[in-house]
Order: structure tokens, then sequence, then C-alpha cells
DNA sequence: GCATTCACAATCGCG
DNA sequence: TTGTGAATGC
């Protein structure tokens, strides 16, 4: 018990020991908050307050589920797995199974994820014979999701426009189109969810008495829906509720985008009857000067719950900003850092680059991959979403579910084998005619099953082979394992030969025999190992992919993505108007601030080096667009401020022009405030007068240990410069120009 | 049925 | 500049 609570700090403590009342923790970056929800439930079932079967703990990601578990795991003695957490859509999906019936699904339904989902409402306007310019595809699944997660059913919006009305049918016809083909998106998994425990007052009741404790992670990231849930699952209204401790930072609030509501925090404190809130400050993570650099920054923000983060730590390194010419430049400059740190000993995996928009890694990755330096871009696509494993899933869908129409829709051709738009609108018809599925219409249309299977081996073209192969591999299904159905699956479907041939298939391939591998890890850690319980994983889990995990390299992501992640080493990049904050944001309610919650969470992921960089040139969209520094910068107080300017700059002519280009840039500022013009000019200004010295670029130099070589590069000022020489036999080296004893040649 | 061409759009993205 | 989807040609 005691090893448990050590080393908590008072807040934490506090936090952690909590008696039987609802809580809300303000948690700061690097505060320990995953430590501390935690080591509370690890204390709740230590002390014997609530068994593990009464707690629910509610994340948003899976990585911060496992995480969770992983956690609890190593400090009990008990089996995290049958446990009730999990991410909102986990725990709600984990419900609709249980009482699918309850919730008027149909037992083997599937989980639509995005892509599917775009696809079924792209079909769904080709069948209404709408114009997909006029209403765009994006737009119409927006409105779905978002009706969905203000808890909202098509006949429940408001509609005063015809806009809205349209939109509304749309949304009715996707619902019936999903219905018909046991389809449930993620918005949906929870609205039914919630919708279930309105309605059927035995289960509501069954979940209120199990659960006494819900635990609730990054609570300002909930949507109205969500919160909804919570209160619902708590029972809030009942003189017997569950408590609930929510655990959250409102300065970390970057996803107001996609439906998270802030206002849940005044919420939680009125409805739950909060009586105090919990703030952690102390900050493990970073440098003093980081720190402070982020509070003077959120600081500009209105209306924030108020929290300023410190450390016992000292003030570390300045934060150090970087004006570049342009992107190419600060490409290179970033390059040459790195470089320099990673000569110092920090690991590349440890340094990560960060910008506003995924375009922006372009600029990186070339003078990365030049440089040959081992780097690594997240968020691309993700595994269980690439045509390969789509189509592959596809087929599995239509093993466990035939009337899948579309999965059916999705391979019925693919490989092809002869079924073309004409045998496929006849299907559409009958289809229609008969109000059936696809697959159905097949059966007629192809004779029906008996004459399919005495065909077989014989047919291999047409509607009869298709029906015939989904049929054979139905029958092989049901006496395989999982990772031989799917073995099976891949062979007979043809997808495996199929890739084989294709130029660039390998990649392809690789992808479909690691499906196998997953469904081969997933049989021996689930409960369920059906096919159906493992279709659901796919679409639940995106399925990062773990692999070259180890390797030691860079790590490119946008700030999104950084969130709840450290590095040593930070490069923020971009730090121009315009890109960071973002033109977009300007026409969204608190845009501004919500950008600049957004440059919070960037600056704190550094623990020991923080670097701000910007450009006054860059290629975007293959224009040049000129930009001023991010008023970001400018918020910044200044004495945390180390601006490096590399005398390259200074002494090439390029100089003088970069200046002449900053004022010409300053009047086209698209924001319309100017905020820290001034002070950015005379930053420029004071950096040109000084640092004007015998060592320049391509200066030939001597050293005592190292030979002879060139000066390639240098940064830093007064007694901080440092040079990089490229030696004719030592390679390249950075060097303190104090104490390195070069001689010009 | 497949390959090539053209127009168009372009933040952030968990599950 | 790059990726996507529809239109066009073989």
């Amino acid at each position: 018990m005691i090893s448990l609570l050590s080393g908590l700090n008072p807040e934490q403590l506090e936090a952690v020991t909590l008696p039987y009342q609802s809580a809300l923790i303000l948690a700061g970056a690097g505060s320990g908050k995953t430590r501390v929800l935690t080591t509370r439930i690890a204390h709740l079932i230590h002390s014997g307050q609530v068994s593990p079967n009464g707690i629910l703990a509610v994340t948003f990601t899976n990585k911060a589920s496992r995480e969770m578990m992983a956690r609890i795991a190593a400090m009990l003695p008990i089996n995290t797995r049958g446990m009730w957490i999990g991410t909102f859509h986990g725990l709600c999906h984990r419900m609709l199974r249980a009482h699918y019936q309850d919730a008027g699904l149909p037992k083997t339904f599937q989980i639509l994820d995005i892509g599917d989902q775009q696809a079924i409402i792209k079909r769904m306007l080709k069948d209404l014979a709408v114009d997909e310019k006029a209403f765009p595809p994006r737009q119409i699944q927006w409105f779905i999701n978002h009706a969905k997660e203000e808890g909202l059913r098509a006949s429940q919006v408001e509609a005063h426009d015809s806009f809205t009305r349209r939109m509304l049918e749309f949304y009715r016809v996707y619902e019936t189109l999903c219905m018909r083909e046991g389809m449930v998106d993620f918005a949906e998994l929870l609205l039914r969810c919630y919708e279930l425990l309105t309605r059927n007052e035995i289960l509501r009741h069954h979940y209120r008495d199990r659960f006494s404790h819900i635990l609730v992670d990054e609570f300002q990231d909930t949507n109205r829906l969500q919160y909804r849930w919570l209160k619902l699952l708590a029972g809030v209204d009942l003189p017997r509720s569950a408590v609930v401790f929510a655990v959250g930072d409102d300065d970390q609030s970057i996803y107001a985008f996609r439906g998270a509501h802030t206002g849940n925090m005044q919420d939680l404190e009125h409805d739950f009857a909060i009586q105090k809130i919990i703030k952690l400050e102390q900050n493990y993570r970073s440098h003093g000067n980081i720190l402070e650099a982020a509070n003077a920054l959120i600081e500009h923000n209105r209306g924030r719950l108020g929290k300023n983060l410190w450390t016992s730590e000292g003030h570390g390194e300045p934060v150090r900003v970087y004006n570049a010419v342009t992107d190419f430049d600060e490409a290179a400059f970033i390059v040459d850092e790195i470089k320099a740190l990673h000569s110092e000993g920090v690991a590349l995996s440890d340094i990560a680059l960060l910008y506003r928009s995924n375009a922006q890694s372009r600029v990186l990755e070339h003078s990365l991959f030049n440089a040959s330096l081992s780097y690594r871009v997240y968020g691309g696509m993700r595994f269980f979403e690439r045509q390969e494993i789509k189509h592959a899933l596809a087929y599995l869908r239509l093993i466990a579910h035939p009337d899948d129409d579309h999965a059916l829709l999705r391979v019925i051709n693919f490989p092809p084998r002869g079924i073309g738009a004409r045998t496929l609108e006849q299907l559409q018809d009958e289809a229609k005619l008969h109000q059936t599925s696809l697959w159905s219409a097949a059966l007629n249309k192809s004779g029906g099953e008996t004459t399919a299977i005495s065909d077989e081996g014989k047919a291999k073209k047409g509607l009869p082979s298709f029906v015939h192969l989904i049929m054979m591999m139905q029958r092989a299904c049901a006496n395989l394992p999982l990772p031989e159905t799917i073995r099976y699956m891949l062979t007979h479907s043809g997808l495996l030969s199929h890739y084989g041939l294709e130029r660039d298939g390998a990649e392809r391939l690789e992808n479909l025999n690691e499906l196998i591998n997953a469904a081969t890890s997933f049989v021996h850690e689930a409960e369920d190992d059906s096919l159906v319980a493992f279709l659901s994983h796919a679409s639940l889990e995106g399925g990062e992919h773990q692999a070259d995990h180890h390797q030691d390299a860079l790590q490119l992501m946008t700030v999104h993505a950084a969130k709840g992640l450290e590095f040593h080493t930070v490069f923020l990049s971009g730090l121009e108007e315009g890109l960071f904050p973002h033109e977009n944001s300007r026409n969204e309610v608190n845009g501004l601030e919500e950008e600049r919650r957004l440059m919070y969470v960037a600056m704190t992921r550094a623990r020991r080096r923080l670097y701000l960089s910007f450009s006054q040139s860059r290629m975007l969209h293959g224009q040049t667009h000129y930009n001023i520094a991010s008023r970001f910068i400018t918020e910044i107080p200044d004495h945390l401020l180390k601006w490096l300017q590399p005398l390259s700059k200074v002494n090439s002519e390029s100089f003088r022009s970069v200046s002449e280009q900053a004022g010409f840039t300053f009047g086209r500022n698209s924001w319309g405030q100017s905020a820290g013009k001034e002070a950015i000019q005379e930053r420029l200004t004071a950096n040109s007068s000084e640092q004007l010295s015998r060592w320049r670029i391509g200066q030939n130099v001597s050293h005592a240990k190292f030979g002879t070589g060139v000066i390639i590069n240098y940064q830093g000022e007064g007694a901080d410069i440092r040079v990089q020489v490229q030696f004719n036999r030592a390679g390249t080296k950075w060097l303190l120009l104090e104490y390195a004893k070069l001689t010009p040649l």
C-alpha cells in the first residue's frame, strides 16, 4: 500500500485518495495525469472500496486504454482483461454486442470506419441521382456525424432552410441503408448505446448498480453525447449514483472541430456537485524556461479555468527561435541542429519535428532524406485502411454476413472476374424490385445454391463463380480457425495471385500476410476469437503498424498527433501567420484560442530543448507564399527566447533580400492584425549589425587534432558561437569557436 | 475493362 | 505541388 502511494505530490495524493465523491482533476501537461488515474483505480481496488468489476474507466484512444490496463496490472495482481477499461467506442460496442437484440441490431452487425461510411454515402447519392458537386459526400458525412455527436436523430434536428432539409433527407436515407445491412458507424455506436440505456430501464439499472466508480481520461475532449452517456450511466438523478472522477485540461482542448465541448467541464461541476477542483500544476517533464514560455502564451486566452505549470527543476535552456528565408532554409537549419544534437548523444527517436498541417512534412522529409537521417512520419495510412486489406476484409465480411451490400460491391469484381457494370445494374434492379440484398438477388440470378454447388470447379467467370466462391469460403470458414480462414480466403479469392502480378504488389502481399499475423495474435489475445469479433477489432483499432518501432528514427507528426507525447527536443516549424494560427481558424468560433492551445500543447511536449522556426517564404499548393512570423512567437516574453541567425545568412547577400522581403511581406498579412511586427523587424536589424568576423562560410581552417577543413556552417552568438567544419579526414564536426583553437588558413 | 488525361481541391483526425 | 475522382479513348 505504501509503495502504491509513495512518491505522489500532495495534490496527486489528494486526488488519488479522494473519498466517495465526484471530482474534477485539472491536470496540466506533464503533471502525472495518467499516473494519478491509474493509481486511483489501484487504490480503490486495493483498499477494498470497490471490486474490479465496479469500475468503468474510459479513454479516447486505444493506446491510452492499453497503457492504463498495463499500469494497473503492474500495480495489482489482478487480471485487467475483464475490466471495463476502454475507449468510449470500445465500451459502447461491448454493450451493444451484449444486448444487440435490445438495441435493435442484428447479431452480426458490422462497424463502419470513416472510409466505409464515405463509400456508402457516395453509393446513396448515386442511387438518389444527386450531383456530388452540389452535395459533396464529405459535407454530408460531416453533417450526419455531427448530428449524432450532439445526440440527435434526423427527426430531432431543426431545419429552417432548404439545405438543412436536404441534409436531413440524406441522413434518413443513410440510416435506413445502414440498418438494412446491419452496419453501425462510429458515432452510431455511442448514440445507439445511449438510446439503449435510455429506453431500457432494466439495463440502465443493471449498469448503474454495477459501476460505482466511473473514471474519465481527457475529459476536455468529450462531446455532448459522451457526456450525456456518462451522466446516464452514473445516474446523477438517482439517490444511489456512481461517482465520476474526471481528469482533463481545458488548456489542452484542441478537438473542438470534431465535437469536443469544453463546456462539459462546467456542466460536470454543476451536475455532479463537484465540491472542489484539484489542480495538478507541478510539471515533471519540462525545464523552467519552456514552461514559462508556454504559460505566458496560454495567458493570452480568456475564460480559462486557470492554471500555471511549475517545475522544481532549473530554468534550463532558452527557447531557440530561427527565422528562415525559405522553407528549404528552415529544413536545412533543422537538419543541422539535429546532426549536432545527435552527435551530442540525443537519440533521434527522442527528437520530434512538429508542424501544423501534414503538407509541411514534405520539405522536411526531403532534407532529412538527403542528410541520410532516418525518420518516421506518423498519421499516414493506417493498416486496416489500405486497399488490399479493405478488399480482404470485404471478403471476410461476406463470409460472416453475405447481405452486406457494401462489402459485396467492393469485391464482386475484384480481382476482375468478368462482372461488369451491366451485370451489376441488373443485380441492383433485381434487389430493388424484391427489396432484398444484392446477395439474395445474386443467388436468384445465378440459379440458386444447388446449381452453384453442382458447378463446382467449373465456374470460373461471372456471377455464378462469385456466388460459388463465397459459399465455398463460408463452408471452409465453419471448420477452420480464423488465421486459416483468412489464408484460405486470400488464396481462393484470387487476391494473392492478383497482387503477385501487379507492379508494386510486393508491399501489398506483405500487408496481406501481415493480416494473417494480426489474426493469429488476435486469436491468442481476445476472449472472443470469432470472425465477427475480428472484424470489429479491425474497425475499432486502426491498426497502427508496430513494425520497425525500435529503430532509432526522428519523429515527424502534426501537433495534434503529438498530444500526450514527450521528447527531449522538439522542433516546431512553420510558425507563420496563416499557417499557425491557421488561416481557416479565422472562420471558426474561438478559432484563434484553439490555435493557441494547440501551440501550447506543442511547446509542452519538449523536455529539454525547444526550437521555434518560421520562414519568410514557403511553397504551398505549388505557389510561393510570403508570410510573417506567427503572433504566437511575439506572445512569448523576450527574455525566454534566443534568436538564432546563422552567420551564413548574414554574410551572404541573401540577408539583405531577407530584410527587404520582410518589409514587403508585413504589408500582406492576411490576418489584418500585425502584432509583433516591430519587434521582429527590430530583431532582424539587431542581428545584422553584429556578428561580422573573420570567420565565414567557406573559410579554410586548421585544427590541432582534426587537421585541415572548411567551415560549412555556424550558429549562435557571442561566446556560444559554434561552427560546423568539414574536415578533410576527420569528417564533419560542430565545434565551439571559443575552445576549438582554429587557425584560419 | 483498363489506361491515360484533366479538373479541382487543399487544417487538424480518435474510434 | 500532389492526390483524387471522373471523363475519355483504345
